[in-house]
DNA sequence: TTGAAAGCGCTAACAT
DNA sequence: ATGTTAGCGCTTTCAA
């Protein structure tokens, strides 16, 4: 590889001048020595050394994205708009690390991008404890989180959907078509989106004057590879829920996320419940091939595109002013309507056999 | 950020020594200078700047990774695969990057590891002509590629599945329940991966005493987001089979992928098909979600995990011994039998009506 | 308008 | 066993 020295000689300058064409200081150029740096750069290849400037200059080329898993595919989506983003609006690349919602390595890898000389980072959903950012803010870094709000006041921004709207929106559409008996089905391991998840379920259910007929269901999950245990999780609940007696059983059942509301339409399926009819069914993420599913799955959509954005944007400012007080951005879920909701069943108890 | 200056300051001693404490030449130290050096660097805090040890060593701590987009679930897991394997054999974090199947990007993307002073990348599928590689190569990369195989003698590693196995196992698999009729669903775009399955299909289909009954199914997809164009080009090739007068439509499909297998599927149901029923499908990655499809999805299963740790180590092989030259290999596919494959339907064709 | 030189944090050859 | 020093490739201040 071509140094900026390489550079300096072939062009007959020294390098101070080939490094104020390379940072655009143009005016402090002869046309004719520009015109020979610019000749001697094309000819030779050359590419400045981004380890060498950064040790320079402390700005990494680096933006650390850590997600639990982009075997979610809701995280590799996210991932994705991340990377655009990151090169569109700063140049920066990504360095992608899969925390599997461990805090051991959480934090391990945040030892290692201050290590590298990252300072902005964009964290999806850890656990719901939140202390071990302060630590990482403390040495420097720039950390927005996704998927959490930030009860604490600190010196991270937050970005999240607005869960509460977002099970909401999901509750109201099920008791718009009738349903009164409604649970959440959520794993055990909570994370801050996941109880708000809950509180936004259970708000609404109230609202909508639903009391003991709108639960949650709790089904263990732990944090296996790539929340594909959501999947089973969800599959394993189905058994759960189909041995309720049919006049106790939810007719209206909202899911945490996608994989888990895949999970559970084949379990219920394997069952022997129909979704829609037995069982309606909402998720939430509004994957790709939940539009596909059999039957095509009802979910809450997330702007990730946007929040990617946004959440680039927010690290840059914090980098460029680290004392900026931690903020707080919600967006807006979208209601996805598509074919797991329908009515409930009509009653067929033996209590209203002979009314008819 | 405490550098090795302060350590030494603080342990009384000179750089050097802590420079052989951080570098494992312990033998050259005191046991008092060892002890107060590491005390040194305990207090501190201390973690040495990458960045700097980078420039001087020219070793990266970095691994570049290319796929098409982390968006399909297929890379997504992949990924998480390579992260594991980087991370555990050579203390590697992951650059990722997507590709978008993209050349233009691809090229860029190699041009600016090679700035990072990034030399080890594994690269997912690029479009088939690879003289782009070839370029980085000669610039000092260590390029092992995913998903296609090195037609060229070069010096780029190759680790695929065996996708001739893979598309035979589909069509054995189908012909054992009794097809005759069979089709290959795949995109127009082609890449290296693509035409192996085309040629693996062929093959099966040839050896199998099929002839024009098997043939190759071709859908615009182009490039899209994330891949998920090609459940887009599965739906709506789903009216397309349908169309076709039953006594000519193909019994059992084969798609290159999952993502068109459940696109297909969707189709077919929305067309009023039933699969298995009327048509059988096979797929092909196993991802994850597949098990939850209705009906579950037989598919053939890719060692991605085994795959991930191969490509690492001969990455790490090829950057200790650049010209070693290319290698080859193939790992052996799985078929997952599930719910979409049955028997063809019985012939009812207005031909043999009399004959019962 | 151009160039010389210091220094970012580290490693390693060399000297002591 | 420990220390001194050059230098990795770059940016930037300062002098000319």
């Amino acid at each position: 590889m071509a140094t900026i020295q390489d550079v300096a000689a072939l062009a007959g300058v020294s390098i101070s001048s080939v490094s104020n064409v390379l940072n655009g200081r143009t005016e402090k150029l002869g046309r004719e020595t520009y015109r020979r740096i610019e000749a001697a750069i094309r000819e030779l290849g050359y590419r400045p050394n981004l380890v060498a400037r950064q040790l320079k200059t402390g700005n990494a080329h680096l933006l650390g994205v850590l997600v639990p898993s982009t075997a979610n595919p809701m995280f590799g989506e996210l991932a994705v708009h991340i990377e655009a983003a990151a090169k569109e609006q700063q140049n920066l690349r990504v360095l992608l690390a899969n925390s599997h919602r461990d805090r051991e390595q959480e934090s391990s890898i945040f030892e290692e991008l201050l290590a590298l000389g990252v300072h902005g980072v964009i964290l999806a959903s850890s656990p719901t404890d939140e202390s071990h950012l302060e630590a990482a803010v403390e040495r420097g870094m720039a950390v927005v989180s996704y998927d959490r709000d930030g009860d604490h006041a600190s010196r991270v921004d937050h970005v999240s959907p607005d869960y509460m709207i977002a099970t909401r929106m999901a509750v109201e559409h099920l008791v718009g078509k009738g349903h009164r008996r409604l649970t959440l089905l959520t794993p055990d391991l909570k994370t801050a989106s996941r109880v708000r998840k809950r509180e936004g379920f259970l708000a609404a259910a109230h609202a909508a004057g639903l009391g003991a007929t709108a639960n949650i269901l709790e089904v263990i999950a732990g944090a296996g590879h790539g929340d594909s245990n959501l999947a089973d999780a969800g599959y394993a609940s189905a058994a759960r829920i189909a041995a309720m007696p049919a006049s106790r059983r939810p007719t209206g059942i909202v899911t945490i996320n996608d994989m888990m509301a895949l999970g559970l339409m084949a379990g219920l399926h394997h069952a022997g419940l129909s979704v829609p009819r037995d069982v309606s069914v909402v998720g939430m993420d509004n994957l790709v091939m939940t539009a596909y599913a059999n039957p095509p799955l009802t979910t809450v959509a997330i702007p990730s595109r946007e929040m990617a954005s946004a959440m680039v944007r927010m690290v840059a400012e914090r980098l460029a002013d680290p004392t900026l007080a931690g903020r707080e951005t919600l967006f807006a879920p979208t209601l996805i309507e598509r074919g797991s909701v329908a009515p409930p069943p009509a009653r067929t108890s033996p209590s209203r056999k002979g009314t008819a």
